[in-house]
DNA sequence: ATCCTCGGATCGTAAAAGAT
DNA sequence: TCTTTTACGATCCGAGGATT
């Protein structure tokens, strides 16, 4: 019979056995500090302490996992083994005792598995002896090993941690085995890539990209125990990871020291290669299309990235369509959905959701297609642990773009009766949309605070362009909307932010960067080719601007640009004969290598010049 | 003196195992 | 199918360390 309880007290007697209550639930940082939690919000504790409340960790399921004789009977053959080794010791009722306090723990008052991380004919250690992880993990599974009997269903409502779990394994049967090794079949037939070797670019992610793509639980994603040698991802995650390496690897390219991989037998010997063929072909085997979840999208969405900076733009636009899909199926697009979802959950998913619609506001430009995607969710909230700078710049990031309308999108592509719909005001109003986002980049990691900045103008360019193909062009219009010396305005500020930013920096926006940066300096140059006989000041400065453009690109991810070539062959009429000597010998970019004399720096464009001439 | 951290006692709950 | 056993996550007491 129920005692009369609240909806948020619930009776319990107390450890100490005075007749205090225990909360049902304790908020997030109740439950970190240990402390007795009010259940209010804010709870007295956090007022106190004038930290902000919140109650967005999912609670863990309860109660044992997997079956129990299965343990029983592991624990059986370990003893079975040590017999073995000792032929002559007896399987006495104490070494019984023994085996299976190594999975049961010494203590018979508190029954825990020993964090044994030793693989015993294969088996799969209990638990992690790490820290328990202390916040929510319902988007991308547990950071525990089980495999956790999951119910096959996987409707719409809230979403438990257990149907999240089943979004890691979304392909493992419901098998109870909680703490062993997959059956034999599920190995297979070539080894897959040791866990060992994908750790160190799971890394360089989260230090260099996770700034961009703050959809991947750093909780999960850089637990140790994930790369052991003795835990066998379950194959979904394991092709996650292997299309994260590879995008990361090909995104960072040559801009810092990505680890070599001395190349295994059979595969490629580039490490980006190997790990997206590893990744499509271990995605063969299970059925990703019929039972997608996050994990899905973000496999497909690093698909894309790797195609994207490869740039082998057909397979990377089937595979940014094909996460939208899966976003589509998984109705991450409907805020209703969202609603019905745990509140953690929901977080990751609005995170997921916003990147794929700025990375499709951005690509769908640059390929001049459509968009499926639109501003139809909530944007995230930072998480109470994390800076929330981290989330500030993203969230500015995805305001930025969703001042880039569908008719933008559409009259871009080239599909709208343009004249008609490409109006003055409304390009202004863009234009002015642009700027108005955006204006607390203080706030912001310098990372996210370069992609924005050279982002705006790049649609401040694309906005500009596309008003002058459709004669809204007028030499000294009072607005952006027309002026010719508009683009000698954005290169302006584009090369004041390129040249305060850390390279590093700079060079993580991967190819995507190199585009912008190269789409800028492109209409600036078509611009000084227009007014190739005007000297006054604006475009002389313009020129001055253009190289340093063009040298930025000569050096972008320690390289040169795939693009810096045809720019340079369009500037060369340009800069060589018109720029004075004395503009031309500007000095090396903040953070580049001062080893390298200014002489040879500024001779990389000299010597693209001469090649294009 | 006060605040804070965290080991661990104790509880509720869910799943497995056993009884009928 | 019902009951019991077991496992495990959650709450939060209170010892002890850190800070004011």
């Amino acid at each position: 019979m129920c005692m009369a309880t609240t909806a948020e007290n619930d009776s319990a007697e107390s450890a100490s056995g005075n007749t205090q209550k225990s909360l049902k639930r304790a908020c997030d940082c109740c439950r970190k500090r240990k402390v007795r939690c009010d259940g209010e919000s804010p709870c007295g504790p956090c007022r106190k302490a004038t930290i902000r409340c919140a109650y967005l960790q999912a609670p863990k399921k309860k109660g044992p996992k997997g079956l129990r004789s299965e343990r029983v009977l592991h624990a059986l053959r370990k003893i079975d083994q040590s017999a073995t080794l000792t032929p002559d010791s007896p399987l006495s009722p104490g070494l019984l005792q023994d085996g299976l306090s190594q999975w049961y723990g010494s203590s018979s008052s508190s029954p825990i598995p020993l964090p044994n991380h030793t693989a015993i004919d294969g088996a799969m250690p209990t638990s992690t002896p790490a820290e328990p992880l202390t916040t929510g993990y319902g988007y991308y599974g547990p950071p525990e090993p089980q495999s956790y009997a999951m119910p096959p269903h996987m409707g719409s409502q809230a979403l438990s941690v257990d149907q999240s779990m089943s979004q890691l394994w979304p392909t493992q049967p419901p098998q109870p085995q909680s703490y062993y090794a997959p059956p034999l079949r599920q190995q297979p037939a070539i080894p897959r890539i040791p866990n060992q070797r994908i750790l160190p670019y799971v890394q360089l992610f989260f230090e260099h990209l996770y700034f961009i793509m703050p959809v991947v639980d750093e909780q999960i994603y850089l637990d140790p125990y994930m790369y052991s040698s003795t835990n066998y991802m379950p194959p979904e995650t394991y092709a996650f990871l292997c299309a994260l390496c590879a995008a990361t690897i090909v995104q960072l390219d040559a801009a810092i020291a990505v680890p070599e991989m001395e190349p295994l037998p059979g595969r490629p010997s580039s490490a980006a290669e190997m790990f997206i063929e590893e990744c499509l072909k271990v995605r063969q085997e299970v059925d990703y299309i019929g039972n997608p979840s996050t994990v899905t999208v973000m496999t497909s969405f690093f698909i894309f990235a790797y195609y994207g900076n490869k740039e082998s733009s057909d397979k990377a636009w089937h595979y940014l369509q094909e996460s939208i899909s899966f976003v589509e199926t998984l109705e991450m697009d409907d805020e209703n959905s969202m609603l019905k979802l745990d509140a953690l959950e929901a977080q990751w998913r609005r995170r997921l959701y916003w990147l794929l619609f700025i990375t499709e506001r951005a690509y769908s430009i640059q390929r001049r297609k459509n968009c499926r995607l639109h501003p139809t969710i909530e944007l995230p909230l930072a998480f109470e642990s994390e800076d929330p700078r981290l989330l500030n710049g993203f969230v500015n990031l995805a305001h930025l773009f969703s001042a880039i309308d569908d008719k933008f999108v559409s009259i871009w592509k080239g599909s709208a009766r343009r004249k008609a719909l490409c109006s003055e005001p409304w390009l202004a109003e863009t234009q002015r949309s642009l700027d108005t986002v955006a204006l607390s980049l203080a706030e912001i990691t310098e990372t996210t605070r370069i992609d924005i900045s050279v982002s705006r103008e790049w649609l401040h360019i694309l906005a500009w362009q596309m008003g002058v193909s459709n004669g809204l062009v007028c030499d000294k219009g009072q607005t952006s909307t027309g002026r010719l010396d508009y683009p000698i305005e954005v290169a302006r500020r584009t090369v004041d932010i390129a040249e305060r930013a850390n390279p590093l920096a700079l060079d993580s926006h991967g190819i995507g960067m190199e585009q912008k940066l190269s789409d800028i300096a492109g209409c600036l140059a078509d611009v000084l080719h227009v007014s190739s006989g005007d000297t006054s000041d604006t475009f002389l400065h313009g020129r001055q601007y253009l190289h340093l453009m063009l040298n930025k690109l000569s050096m972008m991810r320690g390289k040169e640009s795939r693009y810096l070539r045809p720019l340079v062959a369009k500037a060369a009429g340009i800069l060589d004969s018109q720029v004075p000597r004395g503009m031309l010998a500007l000095p090396a970019p903040a953070g580049f290598d001062g080893k390298v004399e200014e002489k040879e720096w500024n001779g990389r464009v000299d010597r693209q010049l001469k090649w294009a001439a």
